[in-house]
DNA sequence: AAAAATATGCAACTAAGTTGCATTTTCTGA
DNA sequence: TCAGAAAATGCAACTTAGTTGCATATTTTT
């Protein structure tokens, strides 16, 4: 048996040197629970805390993010969604797939999109970014 | 020498059987010329009529997405941006290409990304959207 | 040229996220 | 182990990006 997911979050935040705060460890395992990128709203209801204030879940999420343990992932509906970093690479984040029929949105965390070559016409390519579209397991 | 801009726009909107206002015309003239992506307010800056209402140019860009003449383009930021889809295929939008550090964005209009497969693990892979992020020519 | 269809502008509104500031919590080191 | 420094939290007020309802104006059709 390995370690509790506590226990996770708190090496995560030790290492980030971030302080260990009820909010940050909370976000933490809500994020880790999510199939799929969350928005605050999402993020908040699932929060054992309920009451917790909406500025406090968005600058938690600032500072995950500013060290690099959090994404913010594609923004194609108006509000921003943050996941684990855990499942990128430098060179690529993992590709989301969303469904056409039902909206959802999967993490397709082992999925290995081809890389775009590293220089094309004077640009430097460091990074890339995937996003894919059609019909899920479920709606296919 | 071909058709003027004018006339160009004048087609587009009579074969999406569209309206053709001077609103739209003016919004499509300035997607031709744009090098990346717009938001409603650069829109609105390189608009002949300056003091365009910006509801005004919101529909007019919504009219011009519902019948595929313009994309919103898939980016990392809070606003929306849009771009004429015209080098766009149906599996693919062309790859937006952000500068880490001078923060412009360009459409790789003639780069090819290689495809994702079009089935993963139950998934049907219809389309596929890609940010790129790196160097531009000017500063690399 | 009149009627029907559609687009425009205004004001007021909403959703998502941000800021300033006073208070509370977490960590560090004597 | 506890005092003080550093950082996080909550609240209220604010901003930004986009939307809605409705009266008026423009475009197309006949």
């Amino acid at each position: 048996m390995g370690i509790s997911l506590d226990e996770k979050c708190h090496g995560m935040l030790k290492q980030a040197q971030l302080y260990r705060t009820e909010a940050r460890v909370a976000v933490l395992k809500v994020l880790f629970e999510a199939v799929g990128p969350l928005r605050q709203d999402q993020i908040a209801e699932r929060l054992p805390d309920k009451g917790r204030n909406k500025v406090t879940i968005y600058r938690t999420l600032e500072s995950l993010v500013a060290v690099g343990l959090v994404h913010r992932a594609f923004m194609q509906e108006r509000a921003w969604h943050f996941e684990l970093a855990h499942h990128c690479t430098d060179r690529q984040c993992h590709p989301h797939f969303t469904c056409s029929n039902c909206g959802t949105t999967h993490c397709l965390k082992d999925f290995s999109m081809p890389m775009a070559p590293r220089f094309y016409k004077g640009f430097v390519i460091q990074h890339q970014q995937v996003r894919l579209e059609g019909l899920c397991p479920a709606c296919a």
